[in-house]
RNA sequence: GCGCCUGUAGCUCAGCUGGAUAGAGCAGCUGCCUUCUAAGCAGCGGGUCGGGGGUUCGAAUCCUCCCAGGCGCACCA
């Protein structure tokens, strides 16, 4: 709010600038932002360092020239040039404060904005195949994806959440055929388990579902016609479960998009007859190939295969290019980083087909190391020996599990002790922005006790907020919708989190060294004033973890 | 071999759309609960930003080469 503001300004000087010298100043490519140092202003720009090239004058004269026209303006207190040809803006304290009415005033949709160019937006998560529960690392980009596309919709965008389903193919033959093989040893038969087939327990467990609700019937059932049945069942069975697991984890799609139904409706084809009309496609070995590499992939990659079936790609680029005939600005896939090879050929795809590259984000999502007490706990999805996101839930809880996969960039490995998301001591993360939040409400609490109400911005005065502490704290509070945007723009949301842990850190220093709620009569305007920024802090908070899937109790 | 990701404090990591003296948490040590929740706070120590070269007024950030680790390189999904 107060960046757009000063840009606004800065804007403004430069078109004068140019006007007198007849050159077009823009701010383009020029950086407008809070210094670390506090000699350095409330914000810093480097204009005159990026344009004076341009002017072929020195840096250091051109800042003074901006500087000379900023400092007419009756929002800065003072403005000057440092070092090579900053220009440090020091922001009036009235000014600044003016806009703490507007956290009042949004509430709980304050860092909530409307785009400048709303989009639609489809996010693509998950999208495990139904062959099993969902594991941890399917956890870190359920988290991810959503807190993404909450910070999106915050952004202004919208969005929706999608799951794509691998429904048919080899995978869930072998699923079947798994459940089969452990249904048979359940009536004692003899049958041998598939080669790779899923050995997981809840395979068997399936299995006696089956035969509970079915009985034997299969016993006599020729194979082949038992089979697919056992497939419908498991998928069914396993997807449910995969449903209830997410609700749960408070992960909601908008879309289930089934792999089959892609089929079933011609797309596949469609799109294998599109390259084909472009003259994409060739047959060689009895297959069918796509000229991936006429975009940037490194080989060229097989649609239909000798046997006469399309492979997963084949249906994964007719899916992609539904999405864009679905009339999404953007997509964005969430991937396991194991598919990350699979980029070139996705991206050479869109280009074949004329979509600018651009509308396609691609995020990989690193694995998630699992640690008890410093421990690696191993698994391997091989041997149907995973720990599940189930498991990883029921024993740290909703909010840990979500938060501790927000806590790193998507793109490093993340470590995840168990021991520690389950803590309740300070060194866990997540309950230190928590705590912020309850003890808020505590002090709430003891103020309407004393009869005291939580005021609204016109009824404090906020000269008397003259604490060093008291003005960083609102500057953070207004940076908080320049933090949702930049999530958005950026695509991560880690920094909300790292935000939030800053904010709920500036806090509990307040706290510890000045009461908000005093004990003396006198003080009142002080008590009012500081509930006020108390106030905007919790509605912050509140906010905040709201993206990123995380409650606020108002106790703990 | 090729491609992608990563390499920053003892550990786990921010910062990487270039900005002015590189940050946080944990671990270690020292203090703080008759006042709004100690799931908290204050303080102390800790760094050739993997290495070399380059671009720039300015590089942890961009380019390049090298080194190390992870992952991927199917007519599997």
């Amino acid at each position: 709010m107060i960046k757009k503001d000063i840009r606004t300004i800065v804007e403004k000087a430069l078109q004068e600038i140019g006007r007198a010298r007849g050159v077009a100043l823009e701010f383009e490519g020029i950086s407008l932002e809070e210094p670390k140092r506090d000699d350095h202003g409330d914000l810093s720009t480097n204009v005159a360092l990026v344009l004076a090239p341009r002017l072929k004058i020195n840096p250091r004269e051109l800042a003074a020239e901006i500087a000379d026209r900023l400092s007419s303006s009756e929002v800065f207190d003072r403005v000057e040039v440092a070092g090579p040809g900053f220009i440090n803006l020091f922001l009036k304290r009235s000014y600044i404060y003016s806009f703490l009415k507007e956290v009042e005033r949004r509430g709980d949709g304050y860092g909530r904005s409307s785009a400048r160019k709303k989009e639609k937006i489809q996010v693509e998560f998950v999208s495990a195949n139904p062959t099993g529960p969902l594991h941890v690392g399917h956890g870190r980009g359920a988290a991810v994806g959503d807190a993404l596309s909450s910070i999106l919709e915050a952004a202004g965008h919208d969005v929706t959440r999608e799951y794509y389903i691998n429904d048919v193919g080899n995978q869930m033959e072998l699923l079947g055929r798994s459940v089969y093989a452990r249904y048979m040893d359940l009536i004692g038969r003899e049958y041998p388990f598939p080669e790779n087939g899923y050995k997981g327990e809840y395979v068997v467990e399936i299995a006696r579902e089956i035969l509970e609700r079915e009985g034997e019937r299969f016993k006599d059932i020729p194979e082949d016609e038992a089979i697919p049945h056992f497939i419908d069942f498991a998928k069914d069975s396993i997807l449910d479960g995969i449903k209830r697991d997410l609700e749960d984890f408070g992960v909601r799609f908008d879309v289930w998009y089934s792999e089959g139904e892609l089929h079933r409706k011609g797309k596949v084809d469609k799109t294998i007859e599109e390259l084909r009309a472009k003259g994409l496609v060739y047959e060689k070995d009895g297959a069918l190939w796509f000229k991936s590499t006429d975009f940037g992939d490194d080989k060229d990659r097989v649609l239909v295969k000798a046997d006469g079936e399309t492979t997963y790609f084949a249906s994964d680029i007719a899916y992609h290019e539904e999405k864009f005939e679905r009339g999404f600005d953007k997509v964005i896939d969430i991937w396991g980083a194991d598919h990350h090879g699979y980029q070139p050929r996705m991206r050479a795809f869109v280009k074949a087909i004329g979509i600018d590259e651009r509308r396609l984000s691609i995020l990989l999502v690193q694995f998630v190391t699992l640690l008890r007490g410093g421990e690696k706990v191993s698994m391997s999805t091989r041997a149907g020996e995973f720990v599940t996101l189930r498991e990883v839930m029921d024993e740290v809880g909703r909010d840990a599990a979500r938060f501790f996969f927000l806590l790193r960039r998507c793109d490093a490995p993340l470590e995840f002790d168990l021991e520690l998301a389950k803590r309740q001591a300070p060194e866990n993360p997540i309950y230190y922005i928590q705590y912020a939040h309850a003890r808020i409400c505590s002090i709430f609490a003891l103020a309407e006790e004393r009869g005291i109400r939580i005021p609204s911005f016109k009824e404090i005065d906020t000269t008397v907020l003259n604490l060093k502490e008291e003005e960083d704290l609102i500057k953070k509070v207004l940076a908080y919708p320049e933090v949702v945007e930049s999530c958005a723009t950026n695509l991560a949301p880690h920094h909300l989190a790292f935000y939030l842990q800053e904010l709920a850190a500036m806090f509990h220093s307040y706290y510890n060294s000045y009461r908000v709620v005093s004990q003396h009569p006198e003080d009142l305007p002080i008590t009012l004033a500081r509930l006020y920024l108390c106030r905007c802090i919790k509605t912050v908070i509140k906010n905040g973890l709201q993206l990123l899937g995380v409650s606020a109790p108002e106790k703990m």
